[in-house]
DNA sequence: CTAATGATGCACT
DNA sequence: GTGCATCATTAGC
């Protein structure tokens, strides 16, 4: 048996860490983003497991958003995977360079994913390996993974994830349970580079834990969010 | 500030 | 099908 292969009780975390609550996934995009903050994603990669915290997160709901790939319903190849049950991994390249994870959430059928915007590894061996897949030495937390295109360098993330389950404890990819929202000091801004989404691009869709260093932007208009 | 770099989506044969 | 503007970005001046 190998159930043992965490590292154990290092620093009194959940036991290895249980799978994200099912719950979050069916939820609108809306309401999924913030409490995706402080939860842990986790990368298995041929050098080991990467787990880290989110920290930043930017939300694309439903057809009616026109900042989102899937405004108005549309549905190509690319948007597909929007529209799949949420848990669902949503990774596109943009820019012909850099690829942009996102979480599906919702039921299927109604297109809502979570833009995961920057993340902060747990331990000191998961920033190590981080930086080494950013071909970078370690210095500013923003560039080791304070940006979408940065941490799915750092996570090795690119298109061959699309269409993964997160909810498969040691699958490519997957999410579980950290910090719960209520612990977290969460702010709410306007999400990052969609002027095109004309009366949408103002509104505060974007959600990060304030103060974390590894938050890509930080806002002058950011406002409290509190949890229901 | 701006170039890089290629898949994507949409207009139009 | 073909052509072409557009990027949910980043690194490097």
């Amino acid at each position: 048996m190998d159930m043992n292969s965490s590292p154990g009780a290092q620093s009194g975390q959940a036991p290895g860490g249980s799978l994200l609550p099912p719950e979050i996934y069916s939820l609108p995009a809306l309401q999924a983003a913030p409490l995706l903050l402080g939860q842990h994603l986790v990368r298995r990669t041929e050098d080991g497991d990467i787990r880290c915290r989110i920290v930043e997160t930017e939300s694309y709901g439903g057809a009616g958003d026109k900042g989102s790939h899937a405004f108005g319903g549309r549905r190509t190849s690319r948007t597909e995977v929007m529209f799949s049950s949420g848990g669902t991994v949503y990774v596109y390249l943009i820019y012909g360079m850099y690829h942009c994870f996102n979480v599906v959430t919702a039921a299927e059928g109604d297109p809502h994913a979570v833009l995961i915007r920057a993340v902060e590894p747990v331990t000191a061996g998961d920033a190590k390996l981080m930086a080494a897949y950013r071909n970078i030495a370690l210095r500013k937390p923003t560039d080791l993974s304070g940006g979408p295109g940065k941490l799915c360098r750092a996570l090795r993330i690119d298109k061959s994830l699309n269409g993964s389950r997160l909810d498969i404890h040691g699958g490519p990819i997957w999410l579980e349970q950290g910090d719960s929202p209520e612990s977290l000091d969460i702010v709410q801004a306007p999400r990052i580079n969609i002027p095109y989404a004309e009366e949408y691009a103002g509104l505060p869709w974007r959600f990060y834990i304030r103060n974390n260093p590894y938050v890509s932007v930080k806002d002058k208009l950011e406002q409290p969010f509190t949890p229901e």
